[in-house]
DNA sequence: GTCTATACAGTGATAGAC
DNA sequence: GTCTATCACTGTATAGAC
């Protein structure tokens, strides 16, 4: 049983992922993914506030990371160029063996209404903080908003296409650039 | 206490949004709800999902109006042009009388995290839907996820300028329009 | 400072009666 | 359509063990 073990939200993080992939996400309990991980239902949620945010954890990182770097930013920069610089500084911390788990990750999200509509609130809260720094730099509204917008987007697609299993394995840094350019010359085109 | 009044929905909507309101969305219960709407909470259940769902009815009528729009709108149109004419018969849904429910819903929404995470999700589907409409007019992506997310983004935009009690009473129609202008005149000015 | 035991309010589902 | 009743589960709170 091991209460004394380390790492517990770690192995709360991989029971439920598991337990999600096995079983489901609505036929899953906290109390069977803190038994997966030796621990109990008291203690699962002293790690986390609900049962979906465990395949949440670390959103809040990448947050920060994201308006350090726009802040960090040349001031000469345009604002799209600091997003460009807030997107290299997060997806390099993306190392490889990170994506097997989001692999798995991504279906169970899709699969289930509940977390879609947390995914939903963790993307909205990313571009809410991002569109923050920008204003910070001086950007105005609604060019600050549409900026962090077009971010978040290269993002979103650019982590997909590193999750599937099917894709060609580039770095998330270069599927995210490549995205980037994309949104960019599609702007362009737009009327 | 009159179980067999009709409206059955409209009154319990209204009973939610007066407790939520007056209480919080947290301290008040579905059974406060069905109570004060003069029914049980069982049927409650029958009307709405859950308890968030009842502040977002009628969504899928505005995704059904949006996405019909863009497939009536002149085979000629521009990408945008659709966008614009399908905003335009969705606002023109939303009487002045429609007003003061969102005035009073707006603040409860922002209010609690269960809400905007609904609302996150809504407006994710209603993109989504918008971004579809697109495709099948064989727009390709990433332009109809970026002219669907102008639509949605200049939609936001305005419901909250035209449910501030603040603001000068312009219809949703104009508002919305001046928005989206404004969208396409800083997306043209980006970098 | 981390884990556990227990009790509790509330959500949301379900089955059966009117 | 509505009601009563009951249930599993989420999420909170408290008190205590290591």
């Amino acid at each position: 049983m091991a209460r004394w073990e380390p790492n517990a939200r770690e192995r709360l993080v991989s029971a439920a992922l598991d337990l999600f992939t096995e079983q489901g996400y609505d036929a899953t309990t906290v109390h069977e993914i803190a038994d997966r991980a030796g621990l109990t239902k008291t203690t699962y949620f002293r790690h986390f506030p609900d049962k979906r945010e465990v395949l949440f954890a670390g959103q809040e990182t990448h947050t920060r990371l994201l308006a350090e770097a726009v802040a960090a930013a040349s001031p000469t920069a345009t604002p799209l160029e600091a997003v460009r610089a807030a997107l290299d500084a997060v997806t390099d911390t993306f190392t490889d063996d990170r994506r097997a788990f989001a692999a798995r990750l991504l279906p169970v999200i899709a699969g289930n209404s509940e977390l879609r509509e947390r995914s939903a609130l963790k993307r909205l809260k990313l571009a809410e903080a991002l569109t923050d720094a920008l204003r910070e730099r001086g950007v105005a509204e609604p060019a600050a908003g549409l900026a962090a917008e077009l971010g978040v987007r290269a993002f979103d697609r650019a982590f997909g296409q590193w999750a599937d299993p099917a894709g060609r394995h580039h770095s998330l840094t270069a599927l995210t650039r490549h995205a980037f350019d994309e949104l960019r010359a599609a702007l362009a085109a737009l009327d």
